[in-house]
DNA sequence: TTGGCTAATATGTCTAGACATAATGCAAGT
DNA sequence: ACTTGCATTATGTCTAGACATATTAGCCAA
């Protein structure tokens, strides 16, 4: 029996785990575990770089691999298109656009996207249906000058749609926070003022400059679910 | 100049963007664009794999690689020890072990946890500090079974430190919700009832079994923080 | 028509060897 | 003492070729 990469991985992390290799050591270099399993250089290194992809391991060039101090987890989040979401939890999907107008955006929003204060951006407010009933309470700042045309009509297809399929993005972050429920998010949502709701705040840059920052507001009980 | 595959994967990656290769087309096979680009399979190879891994495209043997219907985006959580997040906010740390006793494990958790109802747990309650002031509350149920000894006093190493670097986690998930603050948190923590919290609540299993489940309780104001 | 076998094929992985690149540590010169 | 430069060395990447494996399409039989 021959040995793959994916059972070097699982030995080298073993011995990790076993602290054979202890965090901070080195461990031995490619080579040499390459010559103790029996396999060429390549597929030792094809299994210390998915270990060093999932922080378990350390590599420098010259230096060697080491351990990582405190082996830091990682978990992965799929963000979901928000009606591929709810239909995914078997129930019906609907949105309705509240507002779309061009505004000067607030100052927090043209900091994080770096535009300059003030600057005049389209507005779009949404709420997306879950089962008839309120869903995500979407707020949206959008710079127009870099969509591709035509644009489309944002009350037939939800902006959350139609940007993750025609603006190719290249960065961003995402940042979850718990807010009560304001005025305007417990009218539109049904719930009482002050109510706990997760929020998710995201900006997104693309190719042709910042793209996009929104805000949403999901309705209580919501969960936000990650593997790792 | 030779191309290497991080061209390749961007010269790809360019295609699907500008839809020369549109949502769910089949590209070209590994052998042709190895041919097309000048370079050696195993490089194109390398360049797929990358994007497969970054959810852009699918592949399959025999069916060959398409560019993915939706292309969902992927964020990356680091899950930090929480020490190691209050000092890198310039904050001063500290902790209070408040609950460390055995007790039979409630419902939600022993199921989660794939344990028989009612199974005997070490419960934790541990109190994290950031600058002399609450910044989150741990409520720990920990399988005592599966922990290497000596098993270490809690009082003195925090029980989320001492599980990163002393058990072997093979999986587990993690998800966040807004929650109002309950009684004993509002006490705990200093905030009015019902304040909205973020809370992040996980399960980990290592290698022995199930190892943990714990809930931990923001300070109002909390972002967790992801970039993709 | 349906079910299952078979051959074709694209990706998955491996080998052995080579060169590229970046960090390190020592040595030489200021 | 301090800096600069170079040799060393471990990882990063590439090539060319090979075999493994999963999946599909097509064919044949029940």
């Amino acid at each position: 029996m021959t040995l793959g990469w994916e059972d070097i991985r699982a030995e080298v992390l073993r011995r990790i785990r076993a602290r054979d290799w202890p965090p901070g050591a080195l461990i031995p270099g490619e080579e040499a575990l390459a010559e103790e399993f029996g396999v060429a250089r390549a597929t030792v290194n094809r299994a210390l770089t998915a270990l060093a992809e999932a922080g378990v391991v350390e590599r420098k060039k010259r230096a060697g691999t080491r351990v990582a101090e405190l082996p830091v987890r990682r978990a992965r989040l799929e963000i979901p298109v928000i009606r591929l979401d709810v239909l995914g939890r078997g129930l019906g999907y609907d949105f309705k656009l509240l507002a779309d107008r061009m505004a000067p955006a607030p100052v927090p929003v043209t900091a994080r996207l770096g535009l300059p204060e003030g600057q005049p951006m389209r507005y779009l407010e949404t709420l997306h249906l879950a089962g008839g009933r309120p869903y995500v309470l979407e707020t949206r700042w959008l710079n127009d000058a870099v969509l591709p045309l035509p644009a489309p009509d944002f009350a037939a297809v939800s902006a959350n749609e139609w940007l993750v399929t025609h603006v190719s993005l290249v960065s961003g972050d995402i940042a979850f926070t718990a807010d009560p429920a304001s005025l305007r998010e417990a009218e539109v949502m049904g719930v009482p003022l002050g109510t706990a709701l997760l929020v998710a705040e995201r900006t997104t840059h693309g190719t042709g400059g910042p793209v996009t920052w929104v805000r949403l507001a999901h309705a209580p009980g919501h969960r936000v679910q990650m593997v790792f």
